[in-house]
RNA sequence: CGGGGCGUAGCUCAGCUUGGCUAGAGCGCAUGGUUCGGGACCAUGAGGUCGGAGGUUCAAGUCCUCUCGCCCCGACCA
């Protein structure tokens, strides 16, 4: 049989991107524009996503609430940036009831038009802010640290499977402080725990710093981000915090008395990621034979394949499986792994082929796979295999199975370790320093990637770059080099580079 | 939302130009058997309102109109 390949990197991005998504069974297209079903391997790794984050939110002193999915159109007309930025992508409630027809099928009940239309939200600032006005009175009310996951619903004309879709997965943080300092201190607080969950947890290395004035959020005084690099070098946006000032406090009259007796408006801070990581995940890492997960999300760590022929060999073969698959599971990785077990899977499906199930695991993203047939049996050894590092000859043949629990363990952290450093000068070999707007131009065409160069500061010149080239600066890194130069553009002073790229 | 491409079996597609009999292939699926260390093979079988609606015609998968959806490129965006 033709074995099913998926298309390469190099000869179609985007269609290699859709055939991981598809083969690894992650998601699929549904029969609604724009939505997408999230297929239990795909959820599982958001449920690996969520339980880490989750953790680091509640480490950080957070909370978990819910709000609705339904907010009144006059909210977001409240904050006026907040309705120029989403009115374009809101689906609206204006009816509450169908009815049904004679003779079949249904329709909108004219008689139950709403009074005043919902829409479903596309951030929940509004909802938020509009509650929290009841939550705070005294200062001593403050900080009101609190995160929800949510969907939220953002009618997207154009949508790539976990990248963009009209509904998605997502938390989203909203607190509220009594000072601007303690506010963004938060801001940058959980920045950097999006820097370390993508780091440690995705392998994914990112920039972090603000966006320039033009890409901050609607209603943001400015955004903070991360920022990460794709194997195609277009960057994606991975997650954003953003210092809300007191807008939404204007906006919803949140006030509060001071230690003074004086009444305040308090300050406000929001953040962010989606199922969009998920793309990111599979973006940075996987390659031509499929996806490639990093060990600390994995749904499943290890597998064992065994290998037989006849009866006698199976029997034998299957019991030494399953018990190096609980020696697996008694390694202690429970608290690098969040607390979540160590999960192996015996493949005893009698259908398929050892070859077959290579290729399916591969393709899944599997981290370490085990091969355990009766030549290993017979030296009491089996072979392992780790997913970032393909074909036969990566190997590890005659592995004791004494041993080889121990050593999964080994190679899962290496792993980890390699996909990150191998992320990170992929990165940093396409990443260029640029001087001049012409030298931008060709570069930023070929060979793409990330390019570093001198910007005035103005919003002008962004946005002109960002017509003139599709490049967009991406982030203001908070570690980049002071370093006096002039913008390539306008030929002003610049206090130091930004990033600039084209972007998912 | 603008430009281009495509909708025929679970998947990938042929058939449409030039309308004509019970609409095809490969893969997948089911059953039985042989296999099993990198996507096995044989046999038998199930599976299709040809995206949807309307129209032209003796006759429509094929021609016309409308519509829905998907993919690619742009504008917009997490």
């Amino acid at each position: 049989m033709a074995a099913e390949k998926i298309t390469s990197r190099a000869k179609d991005y985007s269609q290699w991107y859709l055939d991981i998504v598809n083969r690894a069974g992650l998601a699929e297209n549904s029969d609604v524009r724009g939505c997408m079903v999230i297929k239990p391997h795909g959820y599982a790794i958001w449920e690996k996503i969520q339980r880490a984050l989750d953790r680091l939110f509640k480490d950080t002193g957070h909370v978990n609430a819910y709000f609705p999915l339904f907010i009144p159109k006059s909210f977001l007309a409240r904050e006026e940036q907040m309705a120029e930025g989403f009115a374009k992508e809101c689906a609206v409630i204006t009816h509450h009831r169908l009815k049904a027809i004679p003779g079949g099928g249904v329709e909108v009940d004219p008689e139950s038009k709403l009074e005043e239309p919902l829409i479903v939200r596309p951030t929940s600032e509004t909802i938020i802010w509009n509650t929290y006005r009841s939550w705070v009175q005294s200062w001593r009310d403050l900080p009101l640290l609190i995160n929800q996951w949510a969907n939220v619903v953002r009618w997207e004309m154009r949508t790539r499977l976990f990248l963009r879709t009209a509904e998605f997965l997502w938390q989203e943080g909203h607190t509220a402080h009594a000072t601007q300092q303690e506010a963004e201190e938060e801001a940058r607080r959980m920045v950097e725990v999006y820097r370390h969950f993508a780091e440690e947890w995705m392998a994914m290395p990112v920039l972090v710093g603000p966006k320039s004035e033009g890409q901050k959020f609607p209603g943001a005084v400015y955004t903070l981000c991360i920022e990460a690099m794709m194997q195609d070098k277009k960057a994606l946006q991975a997650g954003t915090s953003h210092f809300l000032g007191q807008n939404f406090a204007k906006a919803f009259d949140v006030t509060f008395q001071n230690p003074e007796g004086k009444r305040e408006y308090a300050w406000a801070t929001s953040w962010g990621v989606s199922t969009r990581l998920i793309g990111g995940l599979i973006m940075t890492h996987s390659d031509d034979q499929g996806l490639i997960v990093p060990p600390r999300l994995a749904p499943v760590h290890a597998v064992i394949v065994p290998i037989y022929k006849t009866e006698t060999e199976r029997a034998a073969v299957l019991e030494a499986a399953n018990k190096l698959a609980e020696s697996i599971r008694d390694l202690p990785l429970r608290e690098w792994l969040n607390y979540e077990p160590v999960t192996v899977r015996v493949d005893d499906r009698e259908q398929y082929q050892p070859g077959f199930k290579f290729n399916e695991w591969e393709l899944k993203g599997v981290p370490v796979r085990v091969e355990l047939g009766p030549k290993d049996l017979a030296k009491g050894a089996c072979v392992l295999a780790r997913r970032d590092l393909p074909g036969k000859e990566a190997k590890e043949a005659g592995v004791p199975l004494t041993k080889a629990a121990v050593r999964i363990g080994e190679m899962l952290h290496a792993m980890q370790t390699a996909l990150f450093e191998r992320a990170r000068k992929f990165r940093e070999e396409n990443t260029y320093e640029v001087n001049s707007y012409d030298e931008f131009k060709k570069k930023i065409e070929e060979p793409g990637g990330f390019l570093l160069a001198h910007w005035d500061g103005t919003r002008e010149t962004d946005e002109r770059i960002a017509a003139e080239t599709k490049a967009t600066i991406r982030c203001i890194p908070f570690d980049r080099q002071k370093e006096a130069g002039k913008c390539m553009v306008t030929g002003r002073p610049s206090e130091g580079r930004v990033v600039f790229a084209k972007a998912y």
